[in-house]
Formats: C-alpha cells, sequence, structure tokens
DNA sequence: TGGCTTGGACGGACGCGTCCGTCCGGTGCC
DNA sequence: GGCACCGGACGGACGCGTCCGTCCAAGCCA
C-alpha cells in the first residue's frame, strides 16, 4: 500500500504479480502452488490476479514468458561483444549458468514448463526458442567458415549443446560431485568443444585452453 | 479382474500397481494422478495400493525406483560385452536413448522427480546413482589409461556426459530440429568424444566415425 | 467357522475461480 | 471552488469440485 503516485495502475502490480508467480510457482510446483499466495506476496487481493492474468495456467505462462525473455537478454549480451564464433559459444554458455545461478527460481519455471506442460508451450514461447536457435545456427555457420568449427551437422550440435547446458543445470540439485553448477558447466563446455578422444594423429600436446582450469 | 488363482497375493497385484503407478504418474504428474486410477487400472481397490505402499508419496518413490533400475540394467546389458572404453561410454548412450524411446513414461518419471520434489530421493536411489557414477569412472580410468581418453577430470566428464544424455531426453518433447531423440543422442555422444573444434594442428582430415551420419 | 485380505464408500481438507460489496479518483453541476 | 454522483479497480469470502486416506463390511482360504 501507499502507493501514492498509481500513475499506471496497471504495470507496477502485474509485475509484482509476475515476480511472485516465479518464486511461489518455482518453490511450490504448479499444482502445489496456491494463487492466494501468490495474491499475498504481490500485496494484492485474488481476484486481482485473476483480472490480470485470467486464470492460474495463464499466470504459468506469463511466468515462463518473462523467464525465458530475461535469460535470453541476458545470453545476448554476453555473446555480442565477443568477435571469434566458439568463444561466442564458450560465452554464451557461462552466461547461461551465470543466469540460472543468480536466478534459481527461473531454473525451476523451466522445469516445471517441461514437467507439467510437456513443453507444449504457447506461440511467444516458441518464437523466442526459434529466435534462439537461429541465432545460435548462424554462430556455428561463421565458425565452420572461419575454419574454427570443424564442419558438423549444425541443428544436431545446437540440440547437442542446449541438452547440455539444460541437462546439467536440471542435475544442479543433486550431488555434482561437489562441484557447483557453473564450476562443472564450464569443464562441460570445454569438453563440447574438444571432446574427451584423444586424438588419433598427435598424443595430448594440444593443450591450450586447458591452462587456465588447471586441476 | 478374473484373478483366479493368487498364487502369490503379494507379487503380482504389486507389480500390477506399480506398472499403472508409473503410467499414470506419467501421463497426469504427480499431483493430477488420481490414486483411485490407478488402483482401477490396476484392478485393485484403492484400499489394497494403500495397503502396499502406505501412501501417494511412497507410490512415487517405488515408481522412481523401479524406473532406477531398469534403465541402469538395461544400460548395464549393453556396455558389459563391449571392450574398449571409448564404446562402452557409446553403447551407454545408445542404451539410455533406446530405453527411453521404448519407455517413455520412465523419462516422465525421471522428470517429475527433478520437478516435483527437486531430486530429494531417498536413499535407495542415491546408492544406484552412485554406483552408475562409479562404474562410470571406472570406464573413464581406464580408458585413460589405454590412452583412448584425454586425462580429463573424471568426475567433472561424468556429470558431463549425464548432463548430455538427460538434456537431450528432457528435451525430446521439443521439436529437435525434426530428428528423433535417438538420432540427435546419437550425433550429441559423437561430438561428446571428439568435440566441434577443429584441431588446431591438422585440418579436418580425421573423417573416421563421420561416414555413418553423413547428412 | 475364524482370521485375514480386499475394495469401495465416505469424510474432510484443500484450493480454484467467481461474485459482490467497498473504495477511490475523476467529472459535472451549483 | 466545493460537493455530489458515477464508474471501475480492488479484495476477499464463499461455493463447488476434486481427491487423499480411512474404515468397515463382504469374501476367500484354511
Amino acid at each position: 500500500m501507499s502507493s501514492t503516485a498509481s500513475s499506471h495502475p496497471d504495470t507496477a502490480k502485474q509485475a509484482a504479480i509476475l515476480q511472485q508467480a516465479i518464486d511461489v510457482f518455482a518453490e511450490q510446483g504448479f499444482r502445489n502452488a496456491d494463487v492466494q499466495v501468490i495474491a499475498d506476496r504481490a500485496g494484492v487481493g485474488k481476484g486481482t490476479v485473476y483480472r490480470y492474468f485470467g486464470n492460474k495456467q495463464d499466470l504459468f505462462w506469463a511466468a515462463a514468458l518473462e523467464v525465458t525473455q530475461r535469460m535470453a537478454d541476458h545470453i545476448w549480451a554476453a555473446t555480442e561483444p565477443v568477435d571469434s564464433p566458439l568463444e561466442k559459444i564458450r560465452a554464451a554458455a557461462v552466461a547461461y549458468y551465470e543466469f540460472f545461478d543468480a536466478n534459481p527460481a527461473c531454473l525451476e519455471i523451466c522445469v516445471l514448463d517441461r514437467a507439467e506442460f510437456r513443453g507444449s508451450v504457447p506461440e511467444p514461447h516458441q518464437e523466442y526458442h526459434d529466435a534462439l536457435i537461429e541465432r545460435f545456427a548462424a554462430i556455428f555457420r561463421e565458425g565452420i567458415q572461419r575454419g574454427e568449427i570443424r564442419p558438423v551437422d549444425v541443428n544436431a550440435a545446437i540440440v547437442g549443446l542446449g541438452g547440455l547446458l539444460y541437462g546439467i543445470a536440471f542435475q544442479g540439485c543433486y550431488d555434482l560431485a561437489h562441484r557447483t553448477t557453473a564450476e562443472v558447466g564450464r569443464v562441460a563446455i570445454d569438453t563440447f568443444l574438444q571432446g574427451i578422444r584423444t586424438n588419433p594423429a598427435e598424443p595430448p600436446t594440444d593443450r591450450k585452453e586447458q591452462k587456465e582450469q588447471a586441476e
């Protein structure tokens, strides 16, 4: 209360509800989450929540879209200043873990999206997802052109990269051999870039970015 | 219905309930799943379900443990006849995707475990998980000894591999660039073994297992 | 016939979404 | 400039449907 100004009745309350929805859904899961609790924490009545978001499910979609946008923004901001495609990919991975380390609730929303709704997201999400794929595909293609990246199947590689990032983040709640998610993520992305196999041609003489992860 | 014999009152009914629990939980999610439906599908009364499994949550744990065991069995069966550590890892990955392609309900149980309970599994699960890690660590170590695998950080590599497998399986419900999960998984595991970076020393002349994924 | 398993009817808790009374800011009339 | 009217934003009480876990009556085997 004491919202003296009330210049825009909508925006402030809507944002408050959305943020609380992210937190409560993340804490409780979709079915367990009580809309009344979201309303209480946002400092509004339950009726107001339904006024702004229609129903519980639409509220969840709104929360999920918000999370997607925040994550994408963070990743793009991290990759843009980098020139090398290979390093762009590494930067994206680091940004990804940074984001979820800093916003664990956002990770849980992604998990719930997959678990509750089998990823059957409405169109806005799909558009964001497709845009993500396409921008990464462009990075991969340029990397291949520049000779930094092997001529791999770009789409499959992106799905693989996505799976790697996603999977490790998901597993963050389990015991990751006593490492933080970001730490494991850094090792994993190095593996993705370089592979685990010894090169059949040469003995392990190609230490180059191994220096920074020296155990 | 018509379970005239009832030779073993326990085992048969218990197994039926467990199987139906896996299916119904996978279809509906934990909170959405109605114990009555599980009982009906298993051909028993709800009271019998509670007699055997105590409560809904314990029933879910039992289902999750069953899934874990089935999956682990399948993977070990696939890796044992293989000699080369590197190929053992590849075989394990293939077996992983095979299993979840053939048993999608089992994948959903894993997703639910993570989503509903943050992976806060009871001890039996943890033991299985630890055993899995240890057996793979042994494979990695032998691979490194034999010179097939770069001297990577074994624990981190395993988490990375697990994340890769897990993540791609999870994403199977999204549009994987019009591929099946198994197909994408095969490409991804190749990437894990070899990396995407061109080797700084030699030009891309090392096609060796690229022949089988020729686009 | 007696003990034990089974199954489904039932009570009660819980939470979604609605609906109605309230309150506040803006507008027109005096 | 002050006052009364009005519309709509707001909040929370409530109704209703859903589903967990229990309990007791009926059946089955020894």
